[in-house]
RNA sequence: GCGGGCGUGGCGGAAUUGGUAGACGCAACGGACUUAAAAUCCGUUGGGCCUUGUGCCCGUGGGGGUUCGAGUCCCCCCGCCCGCACCA
């Protein structure tokens, strides 16, 4: 028996077998009710990062977990194949896209397999090849039956320079990350999948999704972000307008007395028509365009704005509001136009201060006395009471809004609304590598879905991308084709799909992987379906999960499958993150060149000796050189070790930070665990030998630890709290490592104590516990086995030692048999020394017993 | 700016969900083994105080509150992180 565990060898022993006896390969009929675990697909760049061993170690220990408690368990992996990088690739290095993504995607499988993950290989998909894709065509082209896809003019980033529409991540302090200049925006007809048909629905289930955090059904409940207001108009007084009134939105009605200026969005439509005779408003509203079109850009911009000199008619009061044009009034919500009231909304505060408007409080903070209250520079948003408001006065903001609503409708220049903060989902993209968008543009038909035995619509193979802009849309002759429907000479569409479109129904097409006709059986995805955990990061909590989950809804309602929620289960991991280094002139390190052996005020650089600057711990970046490569990790520790180091410590849902330190403890741990197993102090009994009734107390000791690990390590897998199943492991193989061999049931004990713990360890570290599982005798693997089995007679002790306070601070500590009588508790615990000298001299006013838990006096 | 989260020893974290704060591990220090090193094993390790105990006081980002009892619940503040609709 060699000494030492060698992973690199018995890794690759192991994973060759798995995939020889194809042991994770799942049959639709293999017994066992289903379980779908599935990790968020990776974008193919080329390499594996932490991030991704991360997610998959998580997933494949539900995987391998769920299979030994007798599940049939789906767990496949696939490739987001389609996205910027790989054009940004072409441009730079003159690599194909496809064939850049085909490479990037071996070199990444390769790694994922060193890892033995126990994934299904012969369902692996690739979103970028046409039998993917053109399953989401057909599916477009079903929206578009549906009345779930539409055309409409919306905003992009325009780069002026390149001639190219930007991503908002190329658009960095408002300039192109390549032209540096300022970037536009401009208007394109784009498509849009009609998710704000969904909103209700997709807001409403997020109650029945209990198996999801709850800050992330938050966040979508905040994204969606239904909000009932009032929807009215204001009748315009004075000035030149090509209109009557200005039709506002508000959540905030019971402010109506304090609105002191109107405001409306650059894009306004009545903006754009005062701004072909006011030049002050033009330009002005050509400075808002010389912005990025995030909302985050937007709203942290300086608040400004331009007077219209329009006014507008307060509906209850006898005075004029003015009209202004304001850059962070979003025509996206509500009307994009509003009625601001500075006292109570800070944007409008910063705003009115900026430009001298007057700022009229109208809701009064509980206890503040209405002669003296003022607004400073913050806006009083809380609840309060109504006052300088006429009719309002007196009531709180809940029934103000009702009041004001009920008048204002009754004038019939409004009415209460539900207003959704939510949009349709643009999902035109003018670049090369996505998916075609299957229509074609005739000049006498218009819009012509290109019929399905058309299918799919290709992308051309030969394209350069010497020009600025789409390469599909330079393509001499791919956009030239003859109208469906008139056979006259059209052209076909050239944008193509946002990359969430294949991200939005993956986990259906996996459960029927290689279907040439469909994009998947109904019965198939309706058998495995919904995906019962779900492991990704946190960052795709809104985005990816919303359009999914409507995604879902709309295949759905085509009759494409037959439920509503994809993804039962979800847990989001934390990142990855690492110390920072940096040398003399502040250049940033990688791991690999600093020597830290002297400690951290003392590294210096390997290559010369000169010294380095240990800086704060950050999420793993290359621009930060603070990655490690899996690949090294793999080759010097192997996978165990690094499974079980990410699995130990952190929280799976907070951030892990990655040191030498930990992947070294985890390397001591595997090898301890190979010691103790192939080279036990005591002879093992034989295999399937059972422990005798009568053991001695050590033995008991050892059983009970056992089971009782048993049941934490299943309990605390149940709920993902990996880190804690990891604790549980690693003190039940120190409680065997101190287990004093010396009696007669040792054999049978220590092997039973044994197997035991290699089952419980398998799914983090699957490789060595294959390996032992055949130290121990066994033929068949232990990916094969079940889960062992809970003896409850183990799980309670009989006595507990329970603490003794007095007036809650720690006196004692007292064991006492369990579910020992109150009273005899308190008698036992007051005759404790250290709780005697606690309370002497002093009355006795009461105690408090908890039985098996605490007994606290209180003097 | 808006929305969501996190904060516990030198470090990662644990704490039966309001009941003995620091499980499990990393690092450090001391010791054993060794010609030496590696590996391994044993011990100590939140801070402070002294009368060195079976001792006392302080301690979960900061401040306040509720409670017999708060890391846990409430309010305010600080710091860091994620998302913001064309990165994936």
């Amino acid at each position: 028996m060699d000494e030492r565990y060698n992973p690199r060898e018995a890794e690759e022993k192991w994973q060759k077998f798995w995939a020889e006896q194809k042991i994770f390969e799942t049959r639709d009929d293999a017994p066992g009710e289903k379980y779908y675990v599935l990790a968020m697909f990776p974008y193919p760049s080329g390499r594996l990062h932490m991030g991704h061993v991360r997610n998959y170690t998580l997933s494949d220990v539900v995987a391998r977990y769920r299979k030994a408690l007798g599940y049939n368990v789906l767990n496949p992996m696939g490739w987001d194949a389609f996205g910027l990088p790989a054009e940004n690739a072409a441009i730079e290095a003159g690599a194909h896209p496809r064939k850049w993504t085909h490479s990037n995607i071996d070199a990444m499988r390769a790694q994922l397999q060193s890892m033995g993950l126990a994934i299904d290989w012969s369902r692996e998909i690739a979103t970028c090849d046409p039998e993917y894709y053109k399953h989401e065509q057909k599916m477009f082209l079903d929206f578009m039956k549906a009345g779930l896809a539409y055309q409409k003019e919306s905003w992009v980033n325009w780069d002026p320079v390149e001639n190219t529409v930007l991503a908002n991540e190329q658009v960095v302090d408002g300039c192109g990350w390549r032209s540096g200049v300022p970037v536009e925006r401009r208007k394109l007809t784009q498509w849009f999948l009609k998710i704000t048909d969904f909103a209700d629905e997709l807001l409403d289930a997020l109650d029945t999704l209990e198996g999801w955090p709850d800050r992330v059904r938050l966040m979508q409940e905040n994204w969606i972000g239904k909000s009932r207001g009032l929807q009215m108009r204001f009748h315009i007084t004075q000035g030149d307008a090509p209109a009557e009134h200005i039709e506002i939105f508000t959540t905030r009605p019971d402010t109506l007395f304090g609105a002191s200026f109107m405001a409306l969005s650059p894009d306004h439509p009545l903006t754009t028509a005062l701004a072909e005779k006011d030049k002050k408003i033009a330009d002005f509203v050509t400075e808002c365009h010389r912005q990025g079109t995030s909302e985050a850009a937007l709203e942290q911009a300086e608040k400004r704005g331009v007077d219209t000199g329009l006014t507008v008619k307060h509906p209850f009061e006898d005075r004029e509001i003015p009209v202004w044009v304001a850059n962070f009034v979003l025509m996206d919500y509500g009307t994009g136009a509003i009625f601001a009231c500075p006292a109570h909304d800070q944007r409008d505060l910063d705003f009115a201060r900026k430009y001298g408007l007057s700022v009229i409080p109208v809701v009064l903070p509980e206890g503040e006395d209405p002669a003296t209250f003022t607004v400073g520079d913050e806006a009083y948003t809380g609840e309060g009471t109504l006052f300088n408001s006429d009719f309002m006065n007196g009531l709180d903001v809940a029934e103000a809004k009702k009041s004001v609503i009920a008048r204002i409708e009754k004038s019939g220049d409004g009415e209460g609304t539900v207003t959704w903060r939510l949009r349709d989902w643009g999902v035109s993209r003018q670049r090369y590598w996505g998916c075609p968008i299957p229509v074609i543009h005739c000049k006498d038909c218009g819009i012509v879905p290109v019929p399905e035995d058309q299918l799919p619509v290709t992308l051309p193979e030969d394209i350069t991308f010497d020009k600025p802009g789409n390469p599909i849309a330079h393509h001499p002759t791919w956009k030239n084709c003859t109208c469906p429907s008139c056979g006259k000479d059209a052209e076909r569409e050239t944008d193509t799909f946002d990359t969430f479109f294949e991200s939005s129904w993956y986990y259906a097409r996996y459960c029927d992987p290689h279907n040439e006709n469909a994009a998947f059986d109904r019965a198939k995805v309706d058998a495995w379906c919904p995906v019962d955990q779900y492991v990704g990061g946190i960052e795709h909590a809104v985005m990816h999960l919303l359009y999914a989950r409507f995604f879902n809804r709309a295949l759905k309602k085509c009759g494409y499958l037959g439920f509503d929620e994809p993804f039962k289960g979800l847990f989001t991991q934390g990142m990855v993150t690492h110390e920072t280094y940096k040398d003399e002139k502040g250049k940033y390190l990688f791991p690999s060149e600093v020597d830290l052996s002297k400690g951290r005020e003392k590294a210096v650089k390997l290559s010369d000796g000169t010294l380095v600057k240990v800086g704060r711990i950050e999420k793993m970046s290359k621009s930060k050189k603070n990655v490690v490569d899996p690949n090294e990790i793999l080759e010097t520790y192997g996978a165990d070790a690094a499974r079980l180091f990410i699995l130990s410590d952190s929280p799976p849902e907070r951030d892990l930070e990655w040191t030498e330190g930990g992947i070294e403890g985890a390397w001591r741990f595997v090898q301890k665990l190979w010691r103790m197993i192939s080279a036990p102090q005591t002879a093992l009994a034989a295999k399937d030998t059972s422990l005798p009734g009568n053991t001695d107390a050590a033995a008991q000791e050892v059983l009970e630890a056992m089971h009782k690990t048993v049941h934490q390590t299943g309990q605390e897998l149940d709920r993902l709290h990996f880190n804690k199943a990891v604790a549980h492991i690693r003190a039940f193989a120190n409680t065997l490592a101190d287990y004093d061999t010396s009696g007669k049931a040792d054999g049978a004990v220590l092997r039973r104590g044994f197997e035991t713990l290699v089952k419980l360890a398998a799914p983090v570290m699957p490789h060595l516990a294959e390996e032992l599982w055949r130290v121990l005798g066994h033929e068949t693997p232990v990916s094969l086995a079940a889960w062992p089995k809970v003896d409850k007679k183990y799980l309670v002790s009989d006595q507990v030692t329970i603490a003794v306070q007095v007036n809650g601070k720690l006196r004692a500590t007292v064991t006492l048999p369990r579910d020992t009588d109150k009273k005899i508790a308190e008698d036992i615990a007051m005759k404790e020394p250290g709780v005697k000298k606690a309370i002497d001299g002093k009355t006795v006013r009461k105690v408090i017993v908890v039985p098996n838990r605490i007994v606290n006096v209180v003097v």
